[in-house]
DNA sequence: CTTCTTACA
DNA sequence: TGTAAGTA
């Protein structure tokens, strides 16, 4: 059922330590189903035991990165090209990378608000007129 | 009973 | 993402 092969004997770290698919999602209260798919997109690249996935301590902590990610509104693709970036020339580029994003990000969520405004103007405009007609009958 | 794959919604 | 189906 949900035993973790090594576990909590030292709090973290252990590199060890390994997760069945069912530990990850209770803990990260995700399903499976998602775990699953981040593999297919190449986020994560758990190792097998047969046909079994076994997940590291670093899985883990690529999972914690990627809802992170998702968080902050980013798409999958945007949240495996900055985790890719880890190790390589140094996190220069992934932190340059990062500030990008952001900035896609920011000017994204800038117009969706324009247009939250736009509206819930219209929708004032379109209840007076309504109201006023109805008043009027 | 849990996990896996595949495929459809 | 969820879920159904058929397995291992």
């Amino acid at each position: 059922m949900l035993r973790v092969i090594t576990k909590e004997l030292t709090p973290m770290s252990d590199e060890k330590t390994e997760y069945t698919i069912s530990d990850l999602a209770k803990e990260f209260e995700i399903t499976s189903r998602s775990i699953r798919h981040y593999e297919d997109e190449k986020l994560i690249t758990p190792t097998r035991r047969g046909v079994h996935r076994i997940y590291s301590a670093r899985d883990r902590v690529r999972l914690q990165l990627i809802l992170r990610g998702k968080r902050l509104g980013f798409s999958l693709a945007e949240i495996k090209e900055i985790i890719d970036l880890y190790g390589v020339e140094g996190e220069q580029r992934q932190t340059e990378r990062l500030l990008e994003l952001i900035n896609v990000r920011r000017e994204s969520l800038k117009q969706q608000l324009k247009d939250i405004k736009y509206l819930l103007n219209e929708f004032d405009v379109l209840e007076e007129k309504l109201t006023s007609e109805h008043q009027a009958k």
